[in-house]
DNA sequence: CTGAAAGCGCTAACAT
DNA sequence: ATGTTAGCGCTTTCAG
């Protein structure tokens, strides 16, 4: 009838013994060494795994935590789930990941899915925050750690890059070496890191004393392939550098600078954003902005774990926390001097 | 006592039925209108979400399916969670995701741990098959798919990239544009890809006349940095192509080369394989071979599936099947035509 | 130290 | 059409 996996009842025939001590000597309860002996032996030899899922209906736990990210493919994300994966493994919990593709529905229901028990906790990384998002976050039916800025009023613990500093940070270094004609390829207008990274780079721009030119701004998804295209457009409005909101963007501006013909970084500067294992990636090496992947990805991780340990004490909840990775300037040859118009 | 969360039990009071009824409804089977609607109602109003973990013990299935790769950050491997994720995701299955950074420990855990019903099947990628997997995989609890070549005579599905072939297409192309020291960055000499590819860059070098020249030849990890310091060491040498193993390996090789000042593909040819996002990513666009992964996945995805259906039917289980998919090489400029000795 | 028994939340006979 | 009840496999009182 079953699936003929061995159980607790199998080893407990097979050993002479009842269920309970099986349980007890399985999770190192005390028992006499005959007892344990012979039930460790009938369980080897019967070659018995526990069944998660019923340990899990009982406990009231399953020891896994889900990360849910816009897109599996980014290199930052991956940055994000490596240092994730390492705080969560040490604590003995699995981890399941989900790629949203920042579609908002997909992130609601991930979101709701916690109410299914299938993980203990959840770390997500919406990149837009919705009514919806507020209010799911709200009646979320177990702990969340957001990666990412939102409303002061969500109760919920949250890690964010501090972009907005990021982007400035980009944008005084091109000037800083040279660069009057900076363009900016941007991600999605309507996204929070395509929202602060304006900001940031208006706010440089006016502190440098450069004009906010509309001709040399471009807002496309991220990606690589967009970057170029992005990167086409702008070359005729002859930039002299090109800030870009991820390496992924900076990557695919600097193909199209070359397939132009241009030197980088003698013709035009290309700088990136994140600093992720692409930054290093093409030629020449990126000057990227490093916003802390790896640090917020562990410190939401750690997070997560303290409410999860809280959950257990009888301690009432504390009140959200929220920390802000600093950002740092990381400078590569892609940035190096300008021609000297001799 | 419990979590506070909805359970059957509350909505069956609140509603005023029995639980039973409170399941039928919830499960869509028939029932009065009004048992129905006030079963609804209550359900709604307590914002209930099923418990997984429950319906996993009773039903004996998780409706999830769990995909170990070796590396994350690989963009192979992300190519085949896309398309593992499309078919399991159209089934209503979740995906779990293991990074198992080619440990053999990890792999044998990840196999065994199908004991613990925490999925309903297994797709695993190991670059490296040793007698303990081969004893694994036989005596796994439950379906499993390998993506990658096993021995004959284990019993399990798998499918399989045709590395021999595909080395064979990348040497001669490059043999076919006028390149005759043909350099090779491989990946480790003990693991199976790194194998067969080893094999088909001899295979490719003798049918074009060529000989195996050991100087020539690096072995390495795959990975960026260590294709930039293997091109570095083979510059010595001078070749007049670099092959690499990965697209990840091909990239490094050509930072290496252009920081040497060399120019792709005039003084040096740079072919990858994988035909990955990141053949695109770097100056020049990069020939590679596509091995067909997002084919891999789909296929293994849809294999395990089936396995899945079948193990509910009372047909005895089918022999296992192997399927191979056909590489396919992927011209650009990487590798365009020499310079001429004029 | 050990066994009997309850029960986690749900589904599926079986009865009514 | 609906209610009662028996488990799924495990942990954990509670007695002995």
């Amino acid at each position: 009838m079953g699936t003929g996996q061995p159980t607790v009842v199998s080893i407990a025939e097979r050993a002479g013994v009842s269920i309970a001590s099986v349980s007890r000597v399985l999770n190192g309860v005390g028992a006499r060494r005959d007892t344990v002996e012979r039930v460790e032996r009938a369980a080897s030899e019967l070659g018995y795994v526990p069944n998660a899922v019923a340990r899990s209906l009982k406990g009231g736990r399953t020891r896994q935590l889900t990360f849910a990210m816009p897109d599996i493919g980014n290199p930052v994300y991956v940055a994000m789930v490596r240092a994730i994966q390492t705080v969560t493994k040490a604590a003995g919990y699995r981890l399941l990941l989900h790629s949203t593709d920042a579609v908002v529905d997909d992130e609601l229901a991930v979101l709701r899915s916690l109410g299914d028990r299938t993980s203990d906790g959840l770390i997500i990384c919406p990149i837009r925050i919705t009514d919806d998002h507020v209010e799911a976050l709200r009646t979320a039916a177990g702990p969340v750690v957001v990666i990412g800025s939102l409303p002061d009023d969500v109760p919920v613990d949250s890690v964010r890059a501090d972009s907005v500093a990021g982007a400035e940070l980009a944008v005084r270094h091109l000037h800083d070496t040279g660069r009057r004609r900076i363009a900016f390829v941007n991600g999605p207008s309507d996204t929070v890191p395509g929202h602060n990274r304006d900001r940031g780079y208006r706010a440089a721009l006016a502190d440098c004393g450069l004009v906010y030119d509309p001709s040399l701004v471009r807002h496309t998804d991220f990606g690589i392939e967009s970057g170029a295209e992005a990167a086409e457009a702008l070359l005729d409005h002859a930039p002299d550098a090109v800030f870009c909101a991820n390496d992924q963007l900076a990557l695919g501006a600097a193909r199209a600078l070359h397939a132009r013909g241009l030197r980088i970084p003698e013709d035009v500067a290309v700088a990136g954003m994140d600093d992720s294992m692409l930054a290093q990636a093409g030629w020449p090496p990126l000057t990227s902005v490093d916003l802390g992947s790896t640090e917020r990805g562990r410190r939401a991780a750690e997070l997560l774990l303290e409410r999860l340990g809280i959950a257990g004490a009888s301690t009432g909840n504390p009140p959200p926390r929220s920390t802000t990775a600093p950002p740092r300037l990381v400078v590569r040859a892609s940035t190096g001097p300008a021609a000297t118009d001799s």
